[in-house]
DNA sequence: TCTGGACTCTCCCCCGGGGGGAGACACCAG
DNA sequence: CTGGTGTCTCCCCCCGGGGGAGAGTCCAGA
């Protein structure tokens, strides 16, 4: 039996951190002194004390070490912990987006925009919509794209699909999305349904490469908007030209964006 | 001039986040409407804007953005970039030994420990000793073992350097750290001075490979000290037989970690 | 010019996963 | 028995976000 200074010492987990971990059910103490209150650990405690260690290291939330400690078998255990490895894994990629798009902001001179204005006329597509939060929309989108492609069957000459953003995702963390593929007929399957997109006046550009820089692109965009004095309203939409779908070279994927605005009154732009 | 829902549609920040940037002085509105309080943006921030998203994507705390917004100079604001990268980098490494070692943790059979009971002679070497955080160790660690080479010249066979470790280092995440070379005459030197490491009783076992992952090595040796039925005292000892130093082969280090213990009564073990 | 809806303001509380410190009690060796 | 050290609980603070209330503002349409 072990006080919680002495197990402090041998996990490497300072003390107010145990008595976290205890309050949590995380690391119950083997035995609690029902009149004084002191916890009493067992050394066998030690190997479960240094996972969550580990565990925490590697920034997994607390809950999900419950879980894995939790987990009656040790083949389930070892799946709960590749699923945050697989995490990790991505958190990676996004890190190394971030750090090469950082590189290109703080780059001296951004390359020139193009910018088009152009009237999409209303047009009845396939789509799957949901309301979700901001963290979400990738895990979201894949399973939009694959339902929508098991619906829709391979790509064909009807166009690329494309998305409605809900300007409340960007202000508010959530908002409606939605995923959709031009088709003459539209089936309704599972989520996948037909919608009918209005017609927009959309200032459109281009952003080259990974998905996760194209905020970088929104700004530029925006900006020539609101310089080229037109109003905003509605969802942005995107149209994904070229995709993970196309090719694994992701300096060459595009994505059209397009920025809903009203186009000025006194006659034809440009 | 654009209210900030405008400025939050064009940036991908959140109104929330937005306001609180200008709370802390990261992101001042051109304008701050006095009757209204209403905060107006300029386009021309919109890239600022994507720098602080893109840092805080990179966990750079807040403080050292506005450093960084701040720093007059582009290969100011360059360098202070690259310094949060060089952490990155770190954290990176980190995050590696800590799957390593998770996956150790998990595997079914932990390897059984040698333990040798050693009494330790009172000895006086050349060493470094500081109140260190928890998380300055390693930055602790590299710059005295540099002053202490700067004093002492390149490796003699006198022994590998070692280290003291404060209890209250783990249990309360700061506590005293000393570094030392063996040396039959200390100098004085900078940081560097002539220390009695008094006597001890020591159980010894090694650990194999990185350092950050001698955390289980020590509770594997300590649950052997509870269960042998030795009481614990003092510092812990640490001494680095092979090391970075040494060989960039991290597997091949060894530390051995020794565990102050008071003998047994009842004659001599073993 | 008024009105209603959308927008924005400030303020307070919550989250997770830690830390600091006060004041009271428990343990244990001399 | 006594004093020092260990441990208890409790409350507050940190960061960087979010939720929601309640009040004030802006602006387009009637």
């Amino acid at each position: 039996m072990l006080a919680i200074g002495e197990f402090s010492r041998l996990t490497h987990l300072s003390i107010r951190t145990l008595r976290r971990y205890h309050e949590g059910g995380l690391l119950e103490p083997e035995l609690v002194d029902a009149s004084s209150g002191y916890r009493y650990y067992s050394p066998d405690q030690i190997p479960a004390a240094q996972v969550i260690h580990r565990l925490r290291e590697l920034d997994v939330p607390l809950v999900d070490v419950r879980r894995i400690l939790g987990a009656a078998d040790p083949e389930q255990r070892a799946a709960l912990v590749a699923e945050h490895l697989v995490r990790l894994e991505a958190e990676l990629a996004r890190t190394r987006v971030a750090v090469s798009s950082l590189r290109r902001l703080l780059a001296p001179e951004p390359a020139p925009l193009q910018v088009e204005l152009r009237a999409e006329p209303e047009v009845t597509v396939a789509a799957v919509e949901d309301e979700v939060g901001a963290d979400d929309v990738g895990t979201w989108f894949a399973g939009a794209m694959a339902e929508l492609d098991a619906a829709l069957g391979p790509p064909t000459d009807a166009g690329p699909p494309g998305g409605l953003y809900d300007n409340s995702l960007f202000e508010h963390g959530h908002g409606r999305l939605l995923l959709y593929r031009p088709s003459p007929e539209p089936p309704q399957r599972g989520r996948v349904r037909p919608v009918r997109l209005p017609a927009v006046e959309l200032a459109v550009t281009t952003h080259h490469g990974e998905h996760d820089g194209a905020d970088v692109t929104y700004g530029q965009l925006g900006s020539w908007v609101v310089a080229n004095a037109l109003t905003v309203a509605g969802p942005v939409r995107e149209r994904y030209l070229v995709g993970p779908r196309d090719t694994d070279d992701s300096a060459a994927w595009r994505t059209e964006i397009g920025w809903p605005v009203f186009r000025v009154a006194s006659g034809t732009p440009r």
